[in-house]
DNA sequence: GTCTATAAGGGGATAGAC
DNA sequence: GTCTATCCCCTTATAGAC
């Protein structure tokens, strides 16, 4: 790949994080990297395939970690590999996550918005006063796991009742205050 | 609120939900109810209004959970609570949850990559063949819940290692295979 | 590889009639 | 409450010079 392709991906990589794929425009690109809109459209026929550009790599990785897992003996020792290796992977590009995530508008949107400073109270609720950062994290994680799971249209066929007891016990679960590890 | 006023929030809810904030124009939103644009704007001054209109009932429960939650008097009791009316919030507003979450336009990207084949392949891997719809909701949450810990900039205080291991712990905890409940 | 210039269209938003 | 008509801006994308 050009080093100008590469510089595009960069710059949009950056953006896409902080307004999304929708609330970046190609001359936000263009102008983060000192160009102008047609030098862009020189490296990118479109701005989807930049938006690929970006998030081919993971996808990639992505797949490896399937292929190296299937490889493994034993089903335990295949999805011992697959969990290691996808945290790992999120890890590794936690400012890519952003770009998948959540629409920068709506969350701003809600972070701003007054009936918010009772869910501070919620969340100190739920983790107690100064929280460590593992209590903090698991939180995090049943927050997006919620939310997802109500959108998710994968799971569109399962019934409210279903759901609503598996969401009970996994966040539960996470949520349960354990001793900090040894 | 009037019944225009709901007329166009119950519109933007279905279409938010599918094509996202971002990629809804306030000329869906006016086509979708069989009038201008104009008759729209009568209604809300802003799109932006229209997006808190939307989003606005379920804040408000939010507000409400945490303050029924505080008002109890051990933290179990509270914590018990708060989970609970969390859990079934989510469930009561499944639709609403994609309006929430992930762009769309990115969401379908990713389907459509040709990449994506073999993350089904890691899907069956985590999950076994069949999978019960307990191990697919759980699955989804662990989804969720990566992508969002990746995200969350309240998080960006935590140092890698940390964060690996503990998203590493929490996944583990939730894919772990289970006797189903008896 | 980068530029200027421009096309073609859609976005949010407004004015004023009915 | 709804309409027609319009404004202004920004968007993606293209053509052709350097």
């Amino acid at each position: 790949m050009s080093r100008a392709r590469e510089r595009v991906v960069a710059a949009a990589l950056e953006l896409f994080a902080e307004h999304g794929v929708s609330g970046t425009s190609l001359q936000m690109i263009a102008d983060r990297m000192g160009v102008t809109k047609a030098a862009v459209y020189h490296q990118f026929p479109t701005k989807e395939e930049i938006v690929l550009a970006v998030i081919d790599p993971v996808l990639a990785e992505l797949s490896s970690i399937a292929e190296a897992a299937a490889a493994l003996r034993t089903p335990a020792a295949r999805r011992r590999h697959a969990i290691a290796a996808a945290v790992d992977l999120v890890v590794r590009n936690r400012r890519l996550s952003r770009v998948l995530s959540f629409d920068p508008v709506v969350t701003r949107l809600i972070r701003q918005h007054p009936a918010m400073s009772p869910v501070t109270d919620l969340v100190d609720l739920l983790t107690g006063p100064a929280p460590s950062p593992e209590a903090r994290v698991n939180l995090v994680m049943v927050a997006g796991g919620l939310v997802l799971a109500g959108a998710e249209s994968a799971l569109a066929d399962v019934d409210d009742e279903t759901l609503r007891a598996q969401l009970l016990e996994a966040t539960t679960l996470l949520l349960k205050p354990r001793p900090p590890r040894g």
